[in-house]
DNA sequence: ATGGCTACGATCCGTAGA
């Protein structure tokens, strides 16, 4: 089982890139993050035709998230149970047996700011609904845009972003949390490249200069953790013209 | 130098992202 997360900022400009991505790349299960669409506007159809089926949850402008599949997607759930929120930044679907949890994590704007509280009240309340859905399930992944970058190799210069929003102490900690649940960062699973990056400022040239963060993760238990053959960032859709400014993410699974 | 893109929904600029 191939499994991958995408934040596609804006599935209506990139929905060319996504089917012909899902082409080539064979996905299984696909989490995606930042559709800026409402329900109605989901493009169905046109990734029914590329093979998958869809569960979304999508608010007009900002957020929204969709896990697709080739198989059947079962007991979906949205939002994180008991936290009110106006934002549609959680889906979770069973899929071959695995739950699968899509996240779209706050970005937080600044430290301090209340964006900043949101986001780590939104993390806590996170931590609490993974507890509860660990519990009942042996084979989960966590997988989106979690917008923390959890080390400072997952920075491309950890002196300028000292301290700066993703990268803040307090921001880390949250993610840690999550991990200390048992959850593993399949990236880190592996040897990977040095300055492996999820994410490029669209501005000063930044895929160019590869002046970017790691803050899209696919999180597993040690069950699936067992099972993971493989774990890379694609930057080819990041090489496109009008690419996403996130690269997908990818863990493949015996 | 604290900006620089991009998407969106609204106009000819503001909000938000990261």
């Amino acid at each position: 089982m191939k499994l991958a997360a995408w934040n596609v900022n804006s599935l209506k400009v990139r929905l060319p890139h996504l089917t012909d991505w899902l082409a080539k790349t064979q996905a299984d299960v696909v989490c995606l993050q930042e559709l800026k669409l409402e329900d109605a506007k989901f493009p169905r159809a046109e990734l029914e035709a590329a093979g998958y089926h869809a569960a979304f949850s999508g608010q007009k402008t900002y957020n929204g998230v969709a896990i697709l599949a080739r198989g059947a997607v079962a007991d979906v759930s949205t939002g994180i149970p008991g936290f009110a929120d106006d934002h549609r930044r959680v889906i979770a679907a069973t899929v071959d047996g695995v739950r699968v949890v899509c996240v779209y994590c706050p970005n937080g704007q600044a430290v301090g700011s209340d964006k900043y509280a949101y986001k780590l009240r939104w993390f806590a309340a996170l931590k609490v609904y993974l507890a509860t859905e660990l519990q009942n399930h042996a084979e989960l992944a966590v997988a989106g845009d979690f917008n923390v970058a959890p080390e400072d190799r997952d920075v491309h210069d950890p002196k300028a972003w000292e301290g700066q929003v993703l990268v803040s102490d307090a921001e880390r900690a949250a993610l840690r949390e999550l991990t200390d649940l048992g959850l593993k960062d399949s990236f880190r699973l592996f040897e990977q490249p040095e300055k492996s990056f999820s994410w490029w400022d669209y501005r000063m040239m930044g895929f160019r200069r590869n002046a970017g963060l790691r803050i899209d993760h696919i999180l597993v238990t040690p069950a699936l953790a067992q099972r993971c053959k493989s774990s890379l960032i694609d930057k080819e859709p990041r090489k496109l013209e009008r690419p996403s400014d996130h690269a997908p993410v990818i863990a493949e699974f015996s």
